[in-house]
RNA sequence: GGGCUUAUAGCUCAGUUGGUCAGAGCGCAUCCCUGAUAAGGAUGAGGUCGGUAGUUCGACUCUACCUAAGCCCA
């Protein structure tokens, strides 16, 4: 079930419930102190009860209304274009994760390449053809199959699938627009658009010009009762457990006397279509001598066993690799193909498909029908003979068995077998064997004529491409895509299907054949003037065939999508009939990004087209993103529902959450991330809760205080200018790793940014804000906070683009532009670069980390204030700097003062341990010894070391000098000192508690707890009160030594002592004394 | 069966050219703070760095093999 964010009053949940009850919250700016007139400011009033889902859909509206995205691409008239190509997905449902998180990660980066002041131009593509349309279009129609499809009739089916294809469109731009995502929808391609079909007849006719397209056989699942071809995807639908029969037949010999090979298949009527034996090269075999017949065997040495229960039965004559036997012949079992034997048929050939873990380790071939029969045969020249026609039957080539279906014939074919002794076994065959999901009837394989693309002359180019790639993640490249293309075969890119976009191949019975690449050629040549490209309108044209006069008919195949899709670059431009330079110009793309299961589909087609048009890859910087996964870490289901809807993250914690999370993830590496709605919950909570926060707190007080940017001064507190030194780094890193293209190093440091400002900068300057009056301090506190929130806004806008459009909205005067997305990216101004402030800011915040934690492990709250906080360092630059800083952490620590100090000695203790990395490669195996000789050095020997001298060990009589750079000094605090260290830092805490720290201590724990009774009185923020109290003569005095503190802390206009508990008072443990405390509204 | 990727704390992940540093955040527990407050801070528990073997003075890091998961292919 899904946990809202904030359930009914707004607790987020997982947030654990306050222990105090809240009540009473005021506005940010409604502090109690008093001024007069506090006039209206000029930053909106923004909720701290914010709702992010909200929020965003308000944002949305903006951006419609002002037309912003319109606008940020327009404003770049005329500046460098930065190209984005969009891999269209398919609609037939609705976007899920990788959907999204690839949507994402396709508007980070034009976004951010927007505000670095290039044109980017979006445009959104859909995939429109291809088997998973067709397949829905059967079960809603309740048709299946080529001859149900046919009598339904082409050109309805089609218009069916055009009908559906769309379905979905509304749904998916309007989940789209409300992740964040900018993307032009209306200026969009279809790979249904008859012009981008006539540019994929222009691609085809290119790559037909240039020779590399050709007709073949691919061997491929097959259903001879629909009598169609079944893609993989259908193939995986329905596997069945079968009994089949398993022959094993001799196959005599022409090379060896007397002898046979002997083979092993379980399908039987692929016997007659025997041309080919196929051995594997490194397998041993044996030649056997049967006793009982005295024939001689040929099989693997591994499965004679399976064939001579014992060994009296035979000998064992020879025995040898099946290298050897390759290139042998023999005499073929049927007669109806024993012509082939002149090209090259019925010869023994090694291949490394063959295994000995079943048969006999010698593979009958059939290459008219099983896949690595096939391959074998194209490779090496064995002739293919397919004498089984559509359904399924025996042809004329096979008389005995014309016309019968090749299953049935198998019994037939066995007794022919047993009759003229060819038969060695008979046996049955259990096995997982994959049936028509539409009609139950087993597959068979066969070859079918297909449509290739050739490979091998364009693949240089490819490989010369691929080099060209910057791959995100790197190891892409020479990995998976890498060994992908090093491998590639010929492509095949014709479909037996119907929605698609046909082949421009017009035959003729005589042979002729041409390809047509636009629609003015078919006109030229045909007379026929086409609207529409689809199969149903192209295959009533013919073309009259320039040698024989006849009538040329289209084949009937149409194209593989993935052919559609990876012409995409010039299709959506309808290249080259329109925009022929604007397409040159924009050619290749700069960014491309897709899932990682595009690598041999997108990327890969796009790249092959490429090469073969141009010689050029089509892009220049490619994106993989990973798979999103279930929480349990399997494949997400929408049959199992084993993930929440995106709709409903969505609406839960916004689109800029869910963006965040799933950008800030190993997923823009390529690697699966496990969906956690916690984590998209945390990264609202942790990160843009915190930072709206941050804005609540800026816009709060500078309203009360009237601050506007027309009052900036210039900062020079070190605290100020350490942020703005922050931001410059960030802005640094942010920038830097956007245009490496690393998504999540990019995000890295504005969360560490973000935790720096709010947890460190607004802590630490909370008190300049709320200070009476506006001195240069209190403009300069808000100028840097404001100016640090501004350019934070255009540093995150790119990726959480919702909240930094509300803080920029917030913050912008009128002369700026009204969305960050118009803004540009801001880059860092060295002015305010200060990399030893940003260290020496680091060494405070550790120093007050320490400190922190000796209060804790002391028993020492922060009430309590302290003498002293000593900072102990033998570092002169360090202690300077600390000086520096002293102001900020005596407040942030609740100590009089800070002392510095260079003697560490009484604090901590010195050991020394080995540099490995300096001594290791200078002493080899002694470096142990010596470590260990070092870790007994002295604090007077290492003391020396520091100084600059050097030491002597003896190490097996041999004197080794050490330097100070072959130690590492460790400090360790002393026993029973109340001091902390880290590195060369060490600090000390001043725990003597004077009387009159215990007094103000006192008064700290009594302002505590009347602030705790004003707020469970539900007082507003700004009552004044009156307080009545009794305690002991040393409370009592405390608090009549520190009467204006605490007056002025409460607002109370009167503390009065008394001398027995007032009425309605509450009371409390101060210290471990009892006091009673009553307080009261006065009139306002 | 092949290719690629991944494997480090309960969870999500860092770990730079091998060097004595096993880390961060979250969660959990305990505590602090209470003028950012439907926030914030500190401390703590905990891991044979998937396994085995090797290279090396030294391996989370390099090599080989194995195991598991994911993707793609067969």
């Amino acid at each position: 079930m899904l946990r809202l964010p904030f359930p009914r009053r707004g607790t987020p949940s997982g947030v654990r419930a306050p222990r105090r009850i809240r009540q009473g919250r005021a506005a940010p700016g409604a502090r109690p102190r008093s001024r007069t007139g506090a006039k209206d400011g000029m930053f909106p009033q923004v909720s701290t009860t914010v709702k992010f889902p909200r929020l965003e859909e308000k944002i949305l509206d903006f951006w419609t209304e002002r037309e912003v995205f319109a606008r940020s691409i327009a404003q770049r008239k005329g500046r460098p274009e930065y190209v984005f190509y969009d891999g269209p997905p398919f609609a037939t449902g609705l976007p899920h994760y990788g959907h999204l998180l690839a949507g994402t990660i396709k508007d980070v980066i034009p976004r951010y390449q927007t505000m670095r002041g290039k044109l980017v131009e979006r445009r959104f593509g859909w995939d429109c053809h291809g088997l998973p349309v067709e397949y829905e279009m059967e079960q809603t129609l309740k048709i299946s199959g080529k001859r149900e499809i046919e009598c339904f009739g082409i050109d309805r089916f089609n218009e069916a699938c055009r009908g559906i294809v769309l379905r979905y469109t509304a749904q998916w731009e309007e989940i789209v627009a409300r992740m964040g995502r900018w993307v032009d929808f209306k200026n969009h391609y279809r790979t249904m658009d008859p012009d981008y079909m006539e540019s994929l007849w222009w691609v085809f006719k290119t790559i037909w010009d240039k020779g590399l397209l050709y007709e073949g056989t691919k061997s491929m699942p097959y259903c001879p009762r629909c009598a169609t071809p079944l893609s993989n995807f259908e193939v995986q639908q329905n596997y069945i457990e079968v009994e089949d029969p398993a022959l094993t037949v001799r196959f005599r010999s022409r090379t060896r006397e007397r002898t046979y090979y002997l083979a092993w298949t379980t399908t039987p009527w692929t016997l007659p279509s025997n041309v080919a034996l196929a051995v594997g090269a490194e397998i041993p075999y044996v030649v056997v001598d049967d006793k009982e017949d005295g024939n001689s065997y040929v099989l693997a040495e591994a499965r004679v066993g399976m064939y001579w229960r014992s060994e009296e039965q035979y000998a064992v004559r020879a025995r040898f690799l099946g290298a050897e036997l390759a290139g042998e012949t023999y005499e073929p079992l049927f007669p109806y193909f024993a012509g082939k034997a002149e090209e090259g048929a019925f010869r023994v050939h090694a291949a490394d498909f063959v295994a000995t873990d079943e048969g006999t380790g010698i593979v009958h071939i059939a290459p008219g029908f099983g896949e690595e029969d096939h391959d074998l045969a194209l490779r090496n020249g064995i002739p293919v003979v397919c004498p089984v026609d559509a359904e399924g039957c025996f042809t004329a080539e096979v008389p005995d068995w014309q016309g019968m279906f090749v299953k049935d014939a198998d019994e037939a074919i066995l007794g022919r077998l047993k009759a003229e002794r060819k038969l060695v076994r008979r046996e049955k065959y259990a096995h997982n064997y994959p049936h028509c999901w539409r009609c139950e009837s087993p597959l068979i394989f066969r070859a079918i004529a297909t449509w290739f693309v050739r490979i091998e002359p364009i693949k240089e180019a490819m490989l010369a491409a691929n080099r060209a790639i910057n791959w995100v993640p790197a190891h892409i490249k020479e990995g998976r895509f890498g060994k992908w293309l090093a491998g590639a075969r010929d492509w095949a890119v014709s479909r037996n299907r119907y929605w698609g976009t046909p082949l421009p191949i017009w035959r003729c019975a005589c042979g002729e054949v041409v390809c047509v690449g636009s629609r003015e050629e078919l006109e030229k040549l045909s007379r026929a003037r086409l609207a529409d490209l689809h199969k149903h309108f192209v295959d009533k044209v013919t073309i009259p065939c320039p040698a024989c006069k006849q009538a040329m008919a289209r084949v009937p195949e149409v194209l593989d999508c993935w052919f559609e899709s990876g012409a995409m670059p010039y299709a959506q431009s309808h290249y080259p009939f329109e925009h022929k330079a604007r397409f040159e110009a924009s050619f290749p793309a700069d960014f491309i990004g897709e899932g990682l299961d595009q690598t041999r589909g997108w990327f890969y087609t796009l790249v092959v087209l490429g090469a073969a048009l141009f010689g050029k890859a089509p892009f220049k910087n490619v994106v993989v993103n990973g798979l999103v996964l279930a929480e349990n870490g399997q494949k997400m289901s929408k049959r199992l529902k084993n993930y929440p809807e995106p709709r409903a993250v969505i609406d839960a914690y916004g689109a800029d959450a869910l963006r965040l999370y799933l950008l800030d993830s190993p997923l823009v590496r390529a690697e699966d991330l496990r969906f956690s709605e916690k984590g998209v919950q945390d990264k609202l909570r942790t990160i843009l809760l915190p930072l709206w926060n941050a804005l609540c707190f800026f816009t709060g007080y500078a309203n009360i205080d009237a601050w506007t940017p027309d009052q900036a001064a210039e900062p020079e507190e070190l605290i100020d200018r350490w942020i703005m030194s922050s931001l410059q780094r960030l802005k640094r890193r942010a920038a830097a790793a956007m245009d490496a293209y690393d998504l999540q190093g990019a995000i890295e440091p504005l969360v560490a940014f973000i935790e720096d400002l709010t947890n460190w900068y607004i802590r630490r300057s909370r008190r300049r804000f709320w200070k009476s009056g506006d001195g240069a301090d209190k403009r300069a506190a808000y100028t840097t906070l404001y100016r640090v929130l501004k350019e934070l806004a255009r540093a995150i806008a790119p990726f959480v683009p919702f909240i930094a459009e509300e803080i920029h909205r917030a913050l912008r005067r009128d002369d700026e532009p009204e969305s960050v997305h118009l803004c540009d990216y801001p880059l860092p101004d060295p002015r305010y670069e200060n990399e030893a402030l940003d260290a020496l800011m680091g060494r405070a915040i550790e120093a007050a980390g320490l400190a922190r934690a000796l209060r804790v492990k002391h028993k020492l709250k922060i009430r309590q204030p302290l003498a002293a906080l000593i900072l102990v360092t033998r570092d002169k630059a360090e202690r300077e700097g600390l000086a520096r800083l002293a102001e900020l952490l005596r407040d942030e620590l609740n100590v009089k003062a800070i002392r510095l100090a260079e003697n560490e000695d009484d604090l901590v203790d010195i050991t020394a341990k080995a540099d490995f990395k300096a001594l290791g490669p200078r002493l080899g195996p002694k470096v142990k010894r010596a470590a260990a000789l070092i870790a007994e050095l002295d604090r007077a020997t290492l003391r020396r070391l520091e100084a600059g001298g050097s030491v002597e060990l003896s190490l097996d009589g041999e004197p080794v000098p050490i330097a100070f750079t072959d130690i590492v000094l460790n400090r360790i605090e002393k026993e029973g000192l109340i001091v902390a260290n880290a590195g060369t830092l060490t600090v000390g805490l001043d725990t003597h508690l004077t009387p009159e720290l215990i007094a103000e201590g006192l008064a700290r724990e009594f302002v505590n707890k009347v602030q705790n009774m004003r707020k469970e009185a539900q007082f507003e923020v700004t009552d004044r009160i009156a307080v009545r109290f009794k305690a002991d003569a040393e409370v009592t005095a405390a608090l009549a030594a520190h009467k204006d503190y605490v007056a002025g802390e409460v607002l109370a206009e009167a503390i009065e002592p008394c001398a027995k508990a007032p009425a309605g008072a509450e009371t409390w443990d101060l210290n471990g004394r009892e006091v009673a405390i009553a307080v009261a509204r006065k009139g306002r």
